[in-house]
RNA sequence: GCCAGAGUAGCUCAGUGGUAGAGCAAAGGACUCAUAAGCCUUUGGUCCCCGGUUCAAUCCCGGGCUCUGGCACCA
């Protein structure tokens, strides 16, 4: 069995949990199930980065210690994950033992290669923000901004990984490995970056600076800061578990592709002799009216709201067909509301409830055998496989919104052909030819809902077990074996109806 | 400034060197199993602009305009 071993970044836990943030769990979840789904072994991680500067000054507002700080904000990120139905094996917090064990381990064996070196950093240094300042901090006109107060170049002396003699492996690197990170365009962007030298990258704190975080091993004077703290999460969550490193795809937002998960991470690992990622997918921002949506703007749509209001799947749902992996796209109520009606209310939920209904009424709820196979079934039948055939690959490919597509593709295709058929109307014929007919549109549109349903397991999956559950079926182990036409529903009982996404109440005049 | 992505129907987006596509929205129709859902039909487009290559360009090439994103020690 082929071992899968995926990832979400890890979530700095100095506000709360956002849409972004929501999404970013979603879509791995779903590229999880759906490997899970093709019969591969997989192991989900996320997690939370608890270390850092912020940490150590919001706590200090609040004037508790920060690891309690950070056990609050992390229970928030950590009840999000249930109420979004994730499917994650484990759940990591750099402030763990497990984690500041490795840590310490890679950053001592770097060490001790000649990895890392000890040298003097000199900058412009503000007191007020406590943090080093950069030429782009600068007015055009020279001055530092008023909200850096007074600010003097000092010199600090800290601990540098050698960086920058592994460009060219770098370069060769994503050279020769042309599906690295995904979308493709965003690898060409890495390599026109990687065109400018890089620095060494310092990868310590002194602790009169910064006491929250993990200490060098061989100085206990400074904390490593950053990013051979967070990223090395990917890998201390499985040190311990053989077979499972190195992860499949590591899932980031697009503002962390460059350049810590692009260039630091892969020459971090190769340094310390370990395996590099089979890839990294880097999604895009949901807009809200045209402006990213974080904290500050976020507020107005809480993800939870709408899981409350309209339940988690449809939620997943709308996230995963509304979003173009790798794009920018814009979240608004109103566009929520035309997929969940058009989409899941009026042309999916409606089969369910429509097709339980006419098997309840023409033929005692129970699942006839299909007896004829005329144009209209076969239409049927063919669409299917290539539907099929088309989602399969999409899906391998993250292109789940286009998978979904197809997919509903197929399920209008299946109101049409029961319309087609009109049960209602053979149900008042007693010709034979008819009846025959009448009990093979209800198998075969009781066939065609089961396929659909089968293919959004990954996404919905809450809703693919209510509807298998009314359907009476039970899928077997093996996802490709339930994606077969066949009789697979002939002879099990249908319950009475079911109404998966009841339209919302109509918005009232005053709002 | 440099680099990358994008510009196609009212909206969101597919797409191909040979008569422009889908979904939603809008209009009409026949039906009634169903969540006033579903189905059928129709309306709707200088494919950003200007040149070039070609028998033929929305697509290829050049130039321009507009929008978005990235440009390192910031999590």
């Amino acid at each position: 069995m082929k071992s899968f071993y995926i990832t979400t970044a890890i979530d700095y836990v100095n506000g709360s949990p956002h849409l972004g943030h929501a999404y970013e769990k979603v879509l791995t979840d779903v590229i999880a199930r759906f490997r899970r789904m093709m019969g591969d072994q997989v192991h989900f991680l996320t997690g939370v980065d608890e270390h850092g500067q912020k940490v150590q000054q919001s706590a200090k507002k609040k004037g508790i210690p920060p690891q309690q700080f950070a056990d609050e904000v992390s229970a928030e990120f950590r009840a999000l994950l249930p109420k979004l139905n994730i499917s994650n094996d484990d759940f990591i917090r750099t402030t763990e033992e497990r984690h500041k064990k490795v840590v310490g381990q890679v950053l001592q064996q770097l060490f001790d290669k000649g990895e890392i070196y000890k040298a003097e950093y000199k900058g412009f240094y503000s007191t007020r923000q406590e943090q080093f300042l950069q030429e782009k901090d600068r007015r055009p006109d020279g001055a530092w901004p008023e909200i850096f107060g007074e600010v003097t170049e000092i010199v600090e002396t800290n601990y540098f990984f050698k960086l920058k003699q592994y460009q060219e492996w770098l370069v060769e690197f994503l050279t020769t490995h042309e599906d690295f990170i995904f979308p493709k365009y965003r690898q060409k962007q890495v390599l026109e970056f990687l065109k400018e030298p890089l620095n060494d990258l310092c990868v310590s704190r002194p602790r009169e600076r910064l006491e929250w975080g993990i200490p060098l091993p061989f100085d206990g004077a400074y904390v490593t800061y950053v990013w051979f703290d967070a990223l090395l999460n990917y890998y201390s969550a499985v040190a311990d578990k053989p077979g499972v490193w190195p992860a499949a795809y590591h899932v980031i937002g697009k503002d962390i592709l460059l350049p810590p998960h692009a260039v630091y991470w892969p020459i971090m690992l190769h340094a310390a002799g370990l395996a590099l990622p089979g890839g990294i997918i880097a999604h895009g921002w949901w807009m809200t009216g045209g402006s990213k949506m974080s904290k500050s703007t976020g507020n107005a749509l809480n993800p939870l709201d709408l899981v409350a209001e309209f339940g988690t799947d449809a939620f997943r749902y709308f996230l995963i067909r509304e979003m173009n992996v790798g794009q920018d796209s814009d979240f608004t109520r109103e566009q929520f509301l035309v997929r969940y009606n058009s989409e899941l209310a009026n042309n999916f939920g409606n089969l369910v409830n429509r097709t339980l209904n006419m098997a309840n009424r023409f033929h005692g709820a129970v699942v006839p055998a299909a007896e004829v196979a005329e144009d209209a079934e076969k239409e049927l039948h063919a669409l299917w496989e290539k539907t099929r055939e088309e989602v399969i690959p999409l899906c391998e490919g993250f292109q789940f919104h286009t998978a979904l597509e197809k997919t509903f593709f197929f399920i209008t295709a299946t109101n049409a052909y029961i319309e087609k058929r009109a049960p209602w109307k053979l149900g008042k014929s007693t010709e034979a030819h008819d009846q025959a007919l009448l009990r093979t549109s209800i198998a075969t549109m009781a066939e065609a809902l089961r396929l659909g349903t089968a293919l959004l397991t990954a996404v919905m999956p809450a809703t693919v077990e209510k509807i298998n559950a009314v359907l009476g079926h039970s899928p077997g182990g093996n996802w490709r074996d339930e994606l077969v036409w066949g009789a697979k529903l002939t002879g099990t009982k249908f319950a009475e109806a079911l109404v998966l996404f009841p339209r919302p109440e109509k918005p009232k005049a005053t709002g």
